[in-house]
DNA sequence: GTCAATGCAAACTTTTTGCAACTCC
DNA sequence: GGAGTTGCAAAAAGTTTGCATTGAC
């Protein structure tokens, strides 16, 4: 059991922020859901579920604003589509897309920034968060010629 | 002088494809600016100077559809903005974006590359070809403590 | 002359913003 | 009660699509 929703609902509540039907439905999909790569849209929906009422968009963007600005969530953008969101707490890894199959694998952080980091320092960069996803073949579509989009 | 305008609308050609003055212009600023990570619209507003009369967006949209599908023009994305354009012949490269302060600087993608492929290999990924940039700190804004959006 | 390519307008997706109404503390 | 949140509506940016017209070959 990685974080639970009463605590992402904890740390709101001591940055003094209050605890609203629509945010705490927010903070349970992500603590349940946030290894299912969530993007803005499908935290809605499943948000909406848990609400048992519709929430709006911008009620959703806005929590999410203000959850990264706690610092309790990051975004990353996956494809050229909507971003995903992960929680801070489960920053240990970033994400490797099959640019074929749309296949999206985790990969533990330590291993890819340590790959990256000695080619960032060669290049005037002092720290390499990888906000976006690094993308590839995976196996599977490489054994599958043919040329990718 | 990599790659000629004329370079590129003769492969148009030999696909069967036809030149049209808002390809020629298209293709002229893909080959003389490509090197200034052009995205959309700035590509369209050179290729109106050039053409010395309006293009439409969705003309250009679908001329670098064509020229990617052909396989003279790649996309990358830098940010959650609008997709950045360059030549795959120029494909050499990559994109290292500082997330503070947005100086982008180009990686050689042999560097880039030789870190990432062992990593991608361990996790069932054959090519690793970074359809994104690689987001990190600039060595001035690191020194600037805070933290990044 | 034919078919590809364009322009125009409309729609789409993702996200942001202004503002009045609401409700958590 | 008052500030923080919400919903609604509207808008922004980036991109895609339908369709009639234009133009390349």
């Amino acid at each position: 059991m990685d974080v639970a929703a009463d605590d992402l609902v904890a740390a709101l509540r001591a940055e003094g922020l209050r605890i609203t039907a629509a945010r705490r439905a927010i903070c349970e999909v992500l603590a349940d859901r946030h290894h299912d790569h969530l993007d803005a849209s499908s935290l809605r929906v499943h948000a909406e579920e848990i609400a048992g009422r519709a929430i709006d968009p911008s009620t959703v963007y806005r929590a999410i604003d203000t959850l990264q600005a706690v610092g309790l969530v990051r975004h990353v953008h996956l494809g050229g589509g909507a971003a995903v969101l992960h929680l801070a707490d489960d920053d240990g890894h970033h994400h490797m897309t099959c640019e074929r199959c749309g296949r999206t694998v985790d990969v533990p952080a330590t291993e890819l920034l340590g790959a990256l980091e000695p080619v960032a320092l060669s290049h005037g960069f002092v720290a390499v968060t990888v906000h976006f996803a690094v993308v590839g073949l995976c196996a599977d579509c490489a054994t599958v010629r043919g040329a990718p989009s």
